[in-house]
RNA sequence: GGGAGAGUUCCCGAGUGGCCAAAGGGAGCAGACUGUAAAUCUGCCGUCAGUGACUUCAGUGGUUCGAAUCCACUCUCUCCCA
């Protein structure tokens, strides 16, 4: 995930070949810097914004059908993809996973929260202490979801204006306000490499006349975004990297207004696509068909994320519909509760049959759990209360997704793809 | 030896004549979970059988239309006095 200097020199190759999308950049400065006996690329720009820290670079190395082996290039590290996004909503992995544990499961990038992290530290302290790379021990690139979700999971808690979102913080009950410029805000001072722009996840099912409105106040709250963003990062600018924003497809299970608001969106060249709205409760069917339907208005040069999702069935299809990026809260909020995935399916681990195994939750996996445990083991430690059973199943069920992608990547990159489509198709969400 | 109290379904523990197969916990068994208000939530939890039936509240016997609940004795445990 790191650059050596070969691929360095690959990029500065690429830069000059002036490929669409980046056309407007001009390369003046090229730094490496080592450190943890890594090296990070930052780079210096000039664009028609101004001067600017840091760069960020979408490519394409192979594709397969629809779907993608792409690589993301950004100021904190690059990021293979397809890749799994590692959800620490108030920055931290919940099950007591921490920085130093991310590198070991494969963790390429990491997903924060803008309305937790407001309301807890707030994003003042953390940008005193250097922003949610120094301040969380992840070096890596970091995801900040805009607090947008809230909206739909917080949904007894907040009301909706045009000018944004009231909620009743969830803490302390403490009325807070957040639109789309607050938003952004917030992700600037706490410095992720991407923000994400505020939008509403809508619930499902939801009437046509509310999922249009929503989906035109959505498109409203992006145009706010990118204005605010661009205001952050002139102002940033030359002290911290140039900070990415992300628009949201938003639409329900309506495929005209998914489709024309995913044209819409495509058309404001922004850093990065994300399918939002999607796994909250429609048929899996449903999901698939309003990805196929957006791809091919999507961007093919910028990055595609698909939020929240899913299970490591959904992600498969999803990558072969040409999907690039996940997150889910699935793999560690599952393992905490025993729910453990392993190459044949799923188990879950408070079984009483699992008393007297004493293989690995997986045999074929190498993670550091499966590596020393046996699946008696983590059922006793389950049964008895003691938290290092969540720890020990979140860590196998990060490094699962992890590796899934992996092994998708690694697919694709063989053009293999279609093969281990085939041989997994059915088998990783299946019972047993 | 004398006095006081207590024994409830796997455990703890409510229940003092019908609305009791018996509150509430815990344990146990299973299920759910998709941009995290989640180490959470839901269901089952005496035995059979798809309305219901049957066997239970230390034991035995009794009172009553009706007893986990009242009476008698027995057993066991705890505490106090000698």
């Amino acid at each position: 995930m790191f650059l050596c200097y070969n691929s360095v020199k690959r990029v500065v190759c690429r830069i000059g070949k002036n490929r669409a999308g980046f056309q407007n950049y001009d390369l003046i400065y090229v730094t490496i810097m080592a450190s943890d006996q890594r090296f990070e690329l930052f780079l210096l720009l000039r664009t028609r914004r101004g001067i600017q820290r840091g760069y960020t670079m979408f490519h394409l190395l192979r594709q397969e059908g629809a779907a993608r082996r792409c690589e993301l290039v950004t100021p904190h590290g690059a990021v293979q993809t397809p890749a799994f996004m590692n959800v620490a909503t108030c920055g931290a992995i919940k099950g007591a996973v921490s920085a130093y544990d991310l590198r070991e499961i494969g963790c390429q990038v990491q997903l924060c929260n803008t309305y937790h992290l407001h309301l807890r530290p707030g994003e003042e302290v953390v940008r005193e202490l250097g922003g949610l790379r120094a301040f969380t021990g992840w070096d890596g690139p970091i995801l900040t979801d805009s607090g947008g979700f809230q909206v739909f999971s917080l949904a007894k808690l907040r009301n909706i204006r045009e000018e944004g979102v009231t909620f009743a913080s969830h803490i302390s009950g403490a009325r807070i306000f957040m639109g789309p410029e607050e938003s952004i805000r917030i992700q600037s001072a706490l410095g992720s490499t991407i923000a994400m722009a505020f939008d509403e996840c809508v619930e499902n099912p939801a009437p046509l006349d509310y999922a249009q409105a929503s989906c035109e106040r959505t498109y409203r709250w992006l145009l706010r975004c990118q204005e605010e963003m661009e205001r952050c990062n002139a102002r940033d600018g030359t002290v911290n990297p140039r900070q990415m924003l992300f628009g949201i497809n938003q639409g329900c299970t309506y495929d005209a207004l998914r489709l024309r608001h995913m044209e819409q969106i495509a058309a404001l060249d922004l850093d990065g696509y994300a399918i939002g709205g999607l796994a909250v409760g429609e048929p899996k069917e449903d999901m698939y068909r309003i990805i196929s339907l957006v791809e091919p208005a999507m961007p093919a040069h910028k990055p595609r994320y698909l939020m929240g999702v899913g299970t490591p069935e959904n992600i498969l299809e999803a990558v072969r519909l040409g999907i690039d990026l996940f997150d889910c809260v699935m793999p560690s909020r599952n393992a905490r509760h025993g729910h453990m995935f392993t190459w044949d399916g799923v188990i879950n681990l408070n079984n009483a049959k699992y008393a007297r195994d004493d293989g690995a939750i997986d045999p074929l996996c190498q993670c550091p759990t499966c590596r020393r445990h046996t699946r008696a083991y983590l059922h006793h430690l389950r049964k008895a209360g003691e938290m290092l059973a969540m720890r020990l199943c979140v860590l196998h069920n990060l490094w699962f997704y992890n590796h899934l992608l992996e092994r998708i990547r690694e697919a694709l990159d063989a053009g293999t793809f279609a093969a281990f489509y085939a041989e997994c198709a059915g088998r990783l969400d299946r019972r047993i």
